[in-house]
DNA sequence: TTGTAGGCGTTATCAA
DNA sequence: TTGATAACGCCTACAA
């Protein structure tokens, strides 16, 4: 009962008298067995409480079954809610995930990954964008990423054009005289950006007056908060009387500039409607529930892992994927309708 | 520069004409190669582009530097905080992480930790409540689990009463009438339940009028506003005039009832003080920032792991863990004072 | 339906 | 300081 060694194929055939090549059979094709054979290997494996050894059967059959996975961070919530939705695909495909979250730090990353490398990995996911697609893509392993540059790799990406483009009809509908989007400096490349050519688009079309204000949100609550204090100051100057429309990067920006607002007024005013991005909890729980472009993030992870797996698949029968141009799945946002646009219906 | 076949130590054995012992030599002991072979074995490894295989060095060896881990969720920030800090240890220790998501469900939870045992596991982080640590303590390898029953094996977890304790303490200091402490129901075996007696028994020493108030909280958004609204207006019946010192069993839920108070009165009404639970950024970035009971997730997760390692070294030179009483580390939670218990000073 | 023999890429144990 | 050889535990032809 203490630390006996283990039990292997060697031990069981030698118990049921049969060779380690049968014994093997009975995992990987039991049906060539014959029934009474598996049974007394099946009770054998309980008599000795045999445990499987995958380190061996990897080491003889190349087959890992594991995918490596690099997140950039876990302060925004979409990061862990896509980690969260791709461990999830266990049940479906079978497949381990090995994790490192990279420290924005394009040395460690790579170590991360030559050390994702020696363990066999079959195919990696990646979040983070410290290492470029290019450099990726010489791995000469399947690769997906998920909403970051992706030129020379497969990849699945919220639809963001569009995301912005209706985040602006929803403001423009709604009679706003002006519309305004607060974001980060954003680089063109990554599909993030599309947020920003969407909004302006919309506005464009319908002849909207609008502004797109980058500033350095999202380093820190209270840098935001002062950011978005000196924001509203110049809005009140510049668009008096005007109903201003406002689309936020995400959705804890929008959920701060809202509580500002709210504790200046007592209330969200009438003249200001909100739309967030990311259908986070922090849209739903926060004080005015706050409409937002929702990403579907169970169906971003589904679908790169779906896409990793496919080209695992594809490279065990040939290499059918060699030199193909790689795949850029899009994903499309899902609008979300909530009182900092629509007003309070019922209650108030 | 295509699919080559993997450079083995063969390859590298015969390019230098050393053999495959001399060349795992450099890897493992390479202070014990005359410097010149060592030059030469280095040069090799660079112009055969050697990848090394871990798989096969685990087999060789049987040390995978891996440990699992299953957590429960990914919806309440403590445990997507918590990986994150568990990950950062790669840093220190080396060791690599297998993650699986617990659905709830104990047979699958069950499936989670065979597969993971077959992978060869060194040891196990545990986060997860559905399997009992009985269970868990007869499978043979070094666990810990963290803010979960713990009876059988090692464990990390916060001071939870010294938590509901200066909870309560924070409370009764500022002149509440009255302290209230809503909280779903809870097992007495699990950690969290020391919330309750520690805010209990502060509140017993210092003679002041108390409620716990256990209800079906944490379901769902919708949920939580439905029950703390009834909650709102029991108390403003039962303890009209009185002021009420409120302490929630998380942030999320201590900003819910924030917020629906602000609603109703246009602020926080200077007769509800609020403390949540866990310094989250919901409490951070709350319309009034919330004091609260932080945990100090960085140092359970890096106790946590640091007490693996240390059953897993322990193991590997004899097995001096044998039969030894488990460890049990108690993390001091820290008392955070905001404008929620504090009053804004400046501002106002 | 079952068995034999060789291989997967390292490390460990003796020798030299 | 270096080598030969046997593990490690399983899988996969090929044979019977």
């Amino acid at each position: 009962m203490e630390g006996k060694k283990k039990i292997t194929f060697d031990d069981i055939a030698r118990y049921t008298n049969f060779s380690k090549t049968t014994i093997s059979r009975y995992f990987n094709n039991p049906d060539t067995l014959a029934p009474e054979s598996q049974r007394i290997i099946s009770e054998a494996l309980v008599k000795l409480d045999y445990k499987e050894n995958k380190v061996a059967r990897i080491l003889a059959n190349g087959q890992t079954e594991f995918i490596g996975i690099i997140v950039p961070e876990f302060y925004h919530r979409f990061f862990s809610e896509v980690l969260n939705q791709i461990l999830s695909t266990y049940e479906t495909y079978g497949y381990k995930f090995l994790v490192f979250v990279g420290n924005r730090n394009e040395e460690s990353e790579r170590r991360y990954i030559q050390e994702l490398l020696s363990y066999q990995i079959e195919g990696m996911i990646v979040l983070s964008h410290t290492i470029s697609s290019e450099v990726l893509s010489r791995l000469q392993i399947p690769i997906v990423t998920i909403e970051r540059e992706d030129e020379h790799v497969c990849s699945v990406n919220t639809d963001n054009y569009t995301g912005g483009y209706r985040a602006a009809a929803l403001l423009a509908e709604h009679g706003c005289d002006v519309l305004i989007h607060i974001n980060s400096p954003t680089d063109p490349r990554i599909p993030a950006y599309g947020r920003i050519t969407g909004f302006q688009d919309c506005c464009r079309e319908r002849g909207v007056m609008h502004e797109v204000m980058f500033r350095a949100v999202d380093r820190s609550h209270e840098g935001d908060l002062a950011i978005l204090r000196e924001i509203v100051g110049t809005l009140e100057q510049t668009y008096g009387g005007k109903k201003k429309g406002i689309f936020l990067s995400n959705d804890t920006l929008a959920s701060t500039l809202l509580n500002l607002l709210f504790r200046k007024y007592g209330k969200l005013p009438e003249d200001y409607l909100i739309v967030g991005f990311d259908n986070s909890p922090a849209s739903r729980e926060a004080i005015v529930p706050i409409s937002t472009v929702g990403q579907q993030v169970d169906r971003l992870a589904a679908e790169a892992v779906r896409l990793v797996v496919e080209q695992i698949d594809a490279r065990k029968k040939g290499r059918p994927m060699r030199g193909r141009k790689p795949v850029h799945l899009v994903i499309d946002p899902v609008l979300i309708r909530r009182e900092s646009t629509e007003g309070c219906s019922a209650e108030c």
